[in-house]
DNA sequence: TTGGTATATCGGGAAATTCCGATATACATT
DNA sequence: AATGTATATCGGAATTTCCCGATATACCAA
């Protein structure tokens, strides 16, 4: 994965908002059904959508670029898409600022 | 600082590539004067220039970029400017994605 | 003061990003 | 098969970023 989309990825408010949302999902999206393990899934585009406040297609479209930074991975279950936090993602950009800059 | 300014200023690869030159800048620049103590005062912009191959312009305004962010501090001594890395914000930075994301 | 060198700032064309509404696709239900 | 819901993709207007050349500013030396 290129560095530079990475960083990419980062550097807009509401995919960074987004990041920070999945880093605590059962706080951050309390209606979701109860049984649902969202924990281990993660949450649907939907639910992040309205939280957001942005369209559909603009939420869609962020999820995927978070997606291909490896910031984030999805399950999809049924016609739902999950997205969750990609903890390897995440520890591997730690690496990089920690050794390369 | 705000965190989003962060990310931008890092989605760049002449950008990236200066903040890991001005790791190890004895190793990057070989060609500054032996006495000169740029570890600790830094690079001058026209080294930086002259190894990034863009205009005299960009690199200036890239520089003032990394330094809003918090990622470089500079140095004027007469006519030169010098730039090194700001230890201080790296590691705010790698806190926030530790923390934050 | 004049001229030279280093850096910063300005103005702008080209390319990329932001975010939207419309539409397509995938799946579930009836 | 037909309808409804969730998500993805497309086309595009507005804004931002990229990077340049020209010019301004700061400092130094003669």
């Amino acid at each position: 994965m290129d560095q530079v989309e990475i960083f990419k990825a980062l550097s807009n408010k509401t995919r960074l908002q987004i990041l920070a949302w999945l880093k605590e999902p059962a706080v951050n999206f309390p209606e979701q059904p109860a049984g649902a393990d969202f924990e281990t899934v993660g949450v649907c585009v939907g639910q992040i959508q309205l939280k957001s406040g942005l369209s559909q297609s603009t939420i869609s479209e962020y999820l995927s670029i978070l997606q291909r930074a490896e910031l984030i991975s999805s399950t999809r279950i049924g016609q739902w898409t999950y997205y969750k936090r990609n903890k390897e993602g995440l520890e591997k950009l730690s690496e990089i600022i920690n050794t390369a800059l």
